[in-house]
DNA sequence: CTGAAAGCGCTTACAG
DNA sequence: CTGAAAGCGCTTACAG
């Protein structure tokens, strides 16, 4: 078995609670006594027995992080940078995955208290408004990422979804663009990132002086690249004629950029695309996809910040809410 | 406060041993007891506390993924894999990210020891042969994954690199490629990745009775999307002729492809390119990239059985290694 | 600046 | 089939 901290306190002829408070860091321990300690951890290899502290302290030092799907490359890039701002406060994190089924997402939520953890980021997908008592229920500091339930009880960080998606389709406007696709809608949605979105796409026309043409407002049923291409399929048979396109997101509008070059369409001179989410490989993609930077760096980081300071400190300040900086990030996909 | 085990044996008219039996399914209980002890849980809303389960049984039902980076789209995926593995034990999984330097990586295996898991996976990148003693010291059980270090005393898990490389090169050579380029490789590298698969590359020009061209073999500094585009530029703007690419992996291969597009040069009439790996997106480029399948769900899941074996059970069974089944998926980027 | 004691909430042996 | 006791390895709160 390994050393414990009795066997270290005997080996540099200390009680346990001085070992301890060299362990902790505890700064008024004499420096003699100190490198004495030190010593004897080296060299009996001494490891602190995290079950045991934990149990004693009430602290993990882990976090959750509940996500759909690690597959989708916006969530990985977002467990990426998740885990870059807990390991600044000290803090692993868990990674909690879920299916597209509501229970899923439930047991997800479940698990995060059985695990012990000492809070969890959740990115909501499913749950709607109805589903905030069961929040309630996960019994730990708990912090919300994306749209889908605005009234609880929890902090919640996310984008602007509606300017960004008001500044994507101005972009085209302003590049002379006069009919342009919002591609991605769910209709009849009006608090998630769809209806958002879809609002500032409007708001843009409307500024515009331009009509809306329900036509040019295209439905899909997830945000998957496989969507996007479907969805343009469906576009082009119809005869809808458009020479801009707004994606909800990149993995739609990298879907469709490919169905319209298969068709030989030319990007950006016939058609002008946009997406949303500035995902690495948007940057790589031919032509280049001009997108929104929704903050996501900044949205994982404002996140755990909120997180952690729920876990050490008063957990009775009023639920927070915090919307990124967002910005457009014109590459080949729009640039004439 | 959540209630304890004590507290439901109280609410239960039993003791806690009873009420942990029920908990843990011990079979032995009488089901007049079981229910009333369910109702007490059910009542309270008692939840066992992680921590000091752990403490007291030695086990944390958690392993640690050690990786490079989530934001490479291999790792991703072989996260969602590890992940649904796990859980089919009832295992976690804790996903530690490093960098490229050494001391990241180095710090990322003490790391998983000192959060207390039970094991890890670990995919190695920077260390070498010169390390095995290292590994020593992680003191727990660990499943290595990938290539560099043969001659640990660790249990392996990993593809069949050569032979993928082969049947990816034939694949070319019976398409009636003459010319093919290697593009990935790592001069003076032998047991990693990339010299096993140049040597597949070369023994399939050996038996089809074709030289060995040097000029043909692109050295890489990585293995990302950029550096496939950069080193596929280089190439192009020297003059060497190819009509077809085995790249050592898809990302290399997608840069290279984006490069050769942007040239203007057909694919896969003028250069056919095959790739590795088989991510998801490899579905979704255009033209949509042949590539191998190198089996990484088979390899999750056969690293989580050992690595689960190795915490439950014998600790003393030898090293074992296991090589995956791979196939070659082809695609429009070779298909003529 | 350091120590002796208590106890976090379970599971593990053991007893009956 | 169920119980009473011990103890996993720490940190906390207190004392000096």
């Amino acid at each position: 078995m390994s050393a414990t901290l009795h066997d270290v306190a005997r080996a540099a002829g200390v009680s346990i609670k001085t070992v301890s408070n060299v362990i902790n860091n505890y700064p008024h321990v004499r420096s003699a006594t100190r490198e004495r300690v030190e010593a004897a951890i080296d060299e009996l290899q001494y490891r602190p027995n995290q079950a045991a502290r934990s149990l004693r302290s009430g602290r993990a030092d882990m976090i959750g992080l509940i996500v759909p799907d690690l597959r989708n490359p916006y969530f990985a890039e977002l467990a990426d940078d998740v885990m870059r701002a807990a390991r600044a406060h000290g803090f692993s994190v868990l990674i909690e995955q879920f299916d597209a089924e509501r229970d899923s997402e439930l047991a997800a939520l479940r698990g995060a208290r059985r695990r012990g953890l000492d809070g969890v980021l959740y990115s909501v997908l499913s749950l709607g408004e109805d589903d905030a008592a069961l929040l309630d229920e996960v019994g730990m500091p708990m912090v919300l990422l994306g749209e889908r339930i605005f009234h609880s009880a929890h902090d919640h960080v996310t984008m602007r979804n509606t300017e960004a998606a008001y500044a994507a389709t101005a972009h085209l406007i302003a590049a002379g663009r006069r009919r342009i696709l919002a591609l991605g809608s769910h209709p009849g949605e009006v608090v998630g990132s769809a209806g958002l979105r879809l609002r500032g796409y409007e708001a843009a026309l409307a500024e515009a002086g331009r009509e809306l043409d329900p036509r040019l407002v295209v439905p899909v049923d997830r945000w998957h690249r496989i969507d996007g291409a479907e969805a343009m399929r469906a576009v082009l048979n119809s005869g809808v004629q458009f020479d801009g396109v707004v994606g909800f997101n990149d993995s739609l509008a990298l879907g469709a950029m490919r169905v319209l070059l298969e068709r030989g369409v030319r990007i950006p001179e016939e058609v002008a695309i946009v997406g949303f989410d500035d995902l690495d490989e948007t940057r790589y993609s031919l032509p280049a996809l001009t997108t929104i930077d929704p903050g996501r760096s900044e949205i994982a980081r404002v996140a755990v910040d909120l997180l952690v300071e729920r876990i050490t400190g008063d957990a009775e300040v009023a639920p927070r809410e915090f919307l990124a900086d967002f910005h457009l990030v014109e590459r080949e996909s729009t640039r004439s």
